[in-house]
DNA sequence: TCAATCCGGGG
DNA sequence: GTGTACGGATTGA
């Protein structure tokens, strides 16, 4: 078959509001070839796709054609072209080397769609005519700025054209998923070596392969486990890959290994070996060293243009800039680390993101998982290899986990949107998913696209958040605002003044109406089962859309639509709102203590039974704008409200929430992770002699040396060579690097965890790890019980300083300064004139200025 | 107390 | 396809 580019209905009807189907098409396309589960196209109009039959059954690979396409705001560059350019519904349009072109409706800048059998036939005589017109050479498309055209990677033109989506009529566990993981001798792919590959599929495959199985040695033996590996996955044959770091870490150094090992990582269903690369804004990109350190040559893995680029690949020496992706084709590169950060940008409950931690915040670790860290694991495999076998068959396990639990939301959007899942996984929602719908819908209704609006200066106000107390207080109510700002957009029809056709506000309709019906099947279906796990999917994914709406408003620069003074008018009518809703609750006798868009905390009389709650948040509801739905959420024992987005949660049987970065800490030192958790427990139930107590004894335990050493290390990362800390050494000195020192350490590897505790005099000292000390996990509770050999020549003043300045300070919200003065007074020196105990109650303090701005 | 810098993940 | 994060902790002045 071949595809035509989005045919145009009559301009003129294009005015009108879109019907039902008109609006389904432009979310969900309107193809309904089924089974797509990697899509490949090249600049030339040629595509490959892979699809699986319903229920998860056999792959087939299927050759395209289409006719590669772009949009320009004017046809003077081609016009050298004569007769070769040609109206698209005319016969010469369909000549072997002619452009094609149709003139789309409306006021917008970019209103010729320009396609040719071949898409370089359209780049090489718009490179010649602009080289013509501005009088010096014009190499590449993007030399002539964003709103001379648009252009989309082939995959998306392809997609684009035909209305296909991936994934239609597959369920998540339909795809075959295959997860692999590393095991290296240490971080920098120059220097160590894979050693270990763990594998296995959702399809019952679970192996590992390391260097022991073969005769070989050395580097030998290494090559040889990578073309096991190779040949693993060939024969695997999955759909998707997927790890934890996966592009930050295994896939680089895969690259870099094979690269100097000379093997060829013929991974893909089709096309040369290597790996591919994609540019990515996300994700790898800001981070300094991230794969930088599996290249450490300079720049990030897009960089070094030796590196993992078969040598078919095209473009790896211009791209210095940074930040990439690698690519397959044919499969789709899914890391769980992604879907980990667009969870907690929301949640805010996630005790850190790597991967041990997550799986135990959300049960997923296995039976008798076995830890080992990180920095020991080669050492460990050389005494016990079972162990680190085990070991790594439980990381990919809990991947897989991950993968399912919180990457259903990428896969729903790949049924949406005309892009690649593996793209989808990483985007950000405004540019990354909603810009290309509405793409599509631009050219599916004819119309064309408006410029890029500039950022115009006007800042634009942002989101409302309030604090409205802060402290402890009990009785607690959560009433949730469902999607404040996208039902205020539909309320009151706000959307971008360019979008002619109303892409963004039908979107946003169509996705709360369908995001509704959604959780309604899910709530129907089985626990657990493949169709509750669909729309639990769709759900999320259709609620990070929905959200992403306002943001894409107040996104200039960035977003095609973009309109700050229609995302201050929702703001401003999310002030409005939300202040209804904080006066009727106030009204009905209701204490205010945090209100942002995603809902109000509030704490409620003694008296009130949860009926009553119930009945005073529909009564607030109700006098709420119809589309806007306040929604009584939960209630909770007690809260210590902290700072905007902070605060700890008691419920009723007895268990305590810590949201928010502050009650975060996964570098901290485990002795104060201990009493904070104490103390807030005791304070959220009222002990206050519980909450002295936990001071007490752990300044006192402090101070008899009682606590091992391990308690008071923090765990650091050495992300500076001996030489580039030498190089700051006399402006800038950082305990982790004069700890090394300080014991004769000159040499260690960039990336290298080490534990430091502060010695006499606050000193740095590295942690000398008992053999075998387990693992350095977050939240693992370290060692139980210390080597004998530790000296324990902690510094104990200042760990109570410490434990005083950082970890107690979090509760000092919940009392009188002078309260909390004596709470937390040196029990060797109590203050004549502290309080009694018995006479100190937690307080709730009203924030003044309240409103501020998120 | 404030400004500047570094951190996040993977072995 | 390009570039953007961000909020907390630590360090030195």
């Amino acid at each position: 078959m071949s595809a035509a580019p989005a045919n145009p209905p009559d301009p003129a009807s294009s005015m009108v509001p879109p019907s039902m189907a008109t609006q389904d098409e432009w979310l969900w396309g309107w193809d309904p070839t089924p089974g797509i589960v990697s899509v490949w196209a090249d600049r030339d109009g040629r595509a490959l796709i892979w699809r699986r039959a319903p229920g998860g059954g056999s792959v087939t690979c299927q050759r395209d054609h289409f006719r590669p396409w772009l949009l320009l705001p004017s046809l003077d560059d081609l016009a050298q072209l004569g007769p070769r350019l040609a109206a698209a519904d005319t016969p010469e349009a369909s000549a072997p080397g002619a452009v094609a072109y149709r003139e789309l409706s409306g006021p917008g800048h970019l209103r010729y769609l320009v396609s040719a059998a071949r898409g370089r036939l359209i780049e090489d005589a718009i490179l010649a005519g602009a080289t013509a017109r501005l009088g010096h050479p014009i190499a590449r498309l993007s030399e002539l700025g964003d709103d001379a055209v648009l252009q989309l990677p082939p995959e998306e033109q392809y997609l684009v054209t035909t209305g296909r989506t991936s994934f239609r009529d597959l369920a998540f566990d339909d795809l075959h998923r295959l997860q692999f993981d590393l095991e290296t001798t240490g971080l920098d792919p120059n220097h160590a070596a894979i050693f270990m590959v763990a594998v296995r599929d959702n399809r019952g495959l679970e192996r590992v392969l390391d260097v022991a199985e073969s005769k070989l040695e050395g580097p030998a033996a290494e090559a040889d486990v990578i073309r096991r590996l190779v040949a693993l996955v060939r024969a695997a044959d999955p759909d998707v890959i997927e790890n934890h770091n996966l592009h930050g870490f295994d896939l680089p150094f895969l690259a870099r290994r094979a690269e100097i090992l000379r093997v060829p990582l013929a991974l893909g269903r089709a096309g040369p070996a290597g790996l591919g690369r994609r540019p990515s804004s996300r994700g790898y990109g800001p981070w300094r060293g991230e794969a930088g350190e599996a290249n450490p040559g300079e720049n990030g893995p897009g960089t070094n243009g030796s590196g993992a680029n078969g040598p078919g690949t095209n473009g790896s020496g211009g791209d210095r800039r940074g930040p990439g992706r690698f690519t397959i084709v044919g499969r789709e590169l899914i890391d769980t680390l992604d879907a980990v950060r667009r969870y907690d940008f929301s949640a805010r409950d996630l005790p850190g993101h790597g991967l041990k931690a997550v799986a135990r915040h959300f049960g997923l670790a296995p039976e008798g998982r076995e830890y080992v860290a990180g920095a020991q694991v080669y050492s460990t495999w050389l005494a016990d290899p079972a162990r680190v076998r085990h070991y790594a068959l439980d990381d990919v396990t809990e991947a897989a986990g991950l993968a399912r639990l919180l990457g259903g939301a990428a896969f729903a959007l790949a049924r949406m949107a005309p892009r690649r899942y593996e793209r989808l996984a990483d985007a950000g929602p405004a540019t990354g998913v909603l810009d290309p719908l509405i793409v599509r819908a631009y050219l599916r209704a004819g119309a064309a696209l408006p410029a890029r609006p500039a950022s115009t200066g006007i800042p634009h106000s942002g989101a409302a958040l309030y604090l409205f107390a802060a402290g402890v207080a009990r009785r607690i109510v959560k009433a949730d605002v469902a999607s404040l700002y996208p039902s205020l957009m539909r309320q009151y029809a706000i959307g971008p003044a360019a979008d002619r056709i109303g892409a963004l506000l039908a979107l946003v309709d169509r996705l709360v109406e369908q995001r509704l019906a959604a959780k309604a099947r899910a709530r129907a279906a089985a626990p657990g089962s493949p169709e509750r796990h669909t729309d639990e999917a769709l759900s999320a994914a259709m609620k990070i859309l929905v959200n992403s709406a306002y943001g894409y408003l107040g996104a200039p620069g960035l977003t095609r639509f973009a309109d700050v003074h229609a995302a201050n008018e929702v703001t401003r009518r999310g002030r409005e709102v939300l202040g209804a809703i904080c006066r009727g609750l106030a009204a009905r006798g209701a204490t205010l203590l945090e209100g942002d868009t995603d809902g109000v905390y509030f704490s409620v009389p003694d008296t009130w039974t949860e009926a009553d709650e119930r009945r005073v948040v529909a009564e607030v509801a109700a006098l709420l704008p119809p589309l806007v739905r306040l929604e009584f959420e939960g209630r909770y024992a007690a809260m210590l409200s902290h700072e905007p987005k902070n605060y700890a949660l008691l419920t009723y049987d007895g268990q305590t929430h810590l949201r928010g970065v502050a009650f975060r800490s996964s570098r901290a030192e485990p002795f104060g992770e201990v009493f904070l958790r104490r103390a807030i427990g005791a304070l959220l139930a009222g002990d206050v002699p519980g909450v002295r107590a936990a001071y007490v004894e752990t300044v006192t335990a402090l101070r008899l040396h009682a606590l091992p050493s391990d308690q008071v290390a923090a765990r650091v990362r050495l992300t500076k060579t001996p030489a580039e800390y030498e190089a700051t050494r006399s402006t800038r000195r950082e305990a982790a690097y004069e700890a090394m020192l300080a014991v004769g350490r000159t040499r260690w590897e960039r990336g290298e965890h080490v534990r430091i505790y502060r010695a006499a005099g606050g000193r740095p000292l590295p942690l000398l790890e008992a053999d075998g000390a387990g693992a350095d996990d977050a939240g693992l509770g370290a060692s139980a019980d210390s080597s004998p050999s530790d000296p324990r020549e902690y510094d104990a003043a200042y760990y109570i300083q410490l434990l005083r300045a950082s970890f107690a300070a979090r509760l000092a919200r919940a009392f009188t300064p002078d309260d909390f003065a004596a709470l937390f007074d040196d029990p060797r020196q109590p203050s004549l004139f502290a309080p009694p105990l018995e006479s100190i109650h937690p307080v709730l303090t009203p924030i003044t200025d309240a409103p501020t701005a998120d």
